[in-house]
DNA sequence: TTATTTTGACAACATATCATGTCAAAAATC
DNA sequence: GATTTTTGACATGATATGTTGTCAAAATAA
């Protein structure tokens, strides 16, 4: 028999699935630098396997095709941003606006902090092709959620509107996904402080509408 | 002298400018249709001379590359938006409530019966380019400061928050755009009045703000 | 009719991309 | 030390793109 008996093997002490998780890892984290820095559209495969300091082949090994590395990494960053909403919300207080204002917080943050995770997540999903559209579509339907579940913690009664609440939560996401993409096309220009102050407003507004 | 003459002839009855921008017109027809059914990407000058039934020349007579069609386009595109709602809002009465509705209204009947304008708008301009971005930026600032002249016209006098009114109005943009977006994707499932109403209602959670 | 402009079809060129394949050197196993 | 796996550098092929150029046919003017 010549078949190749393909033994794995440890090398340089790793086992082979480790060494396959860390190159999956270091391709990840290089190319959200790379998309960060100049754009999905730049961030070929060879871009980043050069940046990575790996070759085409083990791109291939952890990824079918580069769209698949993008929403691979878009997944990981607003999972990731949503959970660092909801632990900043847990540890914030009881209200609704406690929780809210702190989960804003955490993303405004987020965004100032990390200005790559900002630019894949605020500018370089939509348009790439259907998928990418629906991805972020999920996303957004996600923090929608989130926040209304936040906003909406005590059980305020339903307000009689002919509003339908999963858009008005949609909208609110949206406006503030604009106010962060504002921030960063103007280069962070307005304090965090006020930034959030804005935010937090349509919330609170759309909050005391039946109050009136 | 061997130079050529270069004189400007008449041809099919029409001048030389008048063909030119005949062609230009063409152009933009039909890659906003490629564009709103094909998305950005799939648009390559071949893909937009053919389906014009033009060749590459008459595409670099009109344009100096494919992002400057791109832009043109969407600024094209966002300027008649804006003047519709803008002509929608002078024919509807004087409360900033009724002018701010008719705004609304006008650019969503644009995003239902205008589909391809739509996705333009929407989906296809943001990632581009630094300079796509920018252009993104400017738009929305026009649409925001639109909102905000409506909704203020019988000048509230200014509320007392740490909110920054710039922000706040950008922020409802983005709440109206990502209605659409979400309408869009949706493949318009929900009725125009309730995705109206969901708009509408943020706005006059803001307007009514400071009166609780 | 003859000369010139305009047009459209398409060739051509330089690049760039994704994706796969080759192969010798390095590292691990026996 | 000999064998096998793993690696990295690079070649390759097929395809696509932007962009410019060629040239004969159609339309106009003289």
């Amino acid at each position: 028999m010549t078949e190749t008996s393909t033994k794995k093997r440890a090398y340089r002490g790793e086992s082979l699935s480790k060494r396959q998780t860390d190159r999956r890892r270091h391709l990840l984290n290089t190319s959200l630098e790379l998309i960060g820095e100049q754009g999905y559209a730049r961030a070929t495969v060879r871009a980043v396997c050069n940046a990575a300091s790996l070759t085409e082949r083990y791109f291939y090994e952890s990824f079918q095709n580069r769209e698949e590395l993008l929403a691979a990494l878009y997944r990981e960053q607003t999972d990731a941003l949503q959970w660092q909403m909801i632990a900043a919300s847990e540890q914030a207080g009881q209200t609704p606006e406690q929780l809210v204002h702190a989960a804003l917080s955490a993303f405004f943050t987020t965004m100032r902090d990390k200005p790559h995770t900002a630019r894949l997540i605020l500018f370089e999903i939509l348009g790439v092709s259907e998928a990418m559209n629906q991805l972020y579509y999920e996303a957004m339907e996600g923090f929608a959620d989130l926040s209304r579940k936040l906003a909406q913690s005590v059980g305020t009664e339903k307000i009689e509107t002919p509003a339908d609440d999963g858009m008005v939560y949609a909208g609110l996401i949206g406006a503030v996904v604009q106010i962060g993409r504002r921030w960063v096309l103007n280069d962070y220009q307005q304090s965090i402080e006020s930034v959030i102050a804005s935010a937090f407003m349509l919330y609170q507004a759309t909050a005391h509408y039946d109050q009136c």
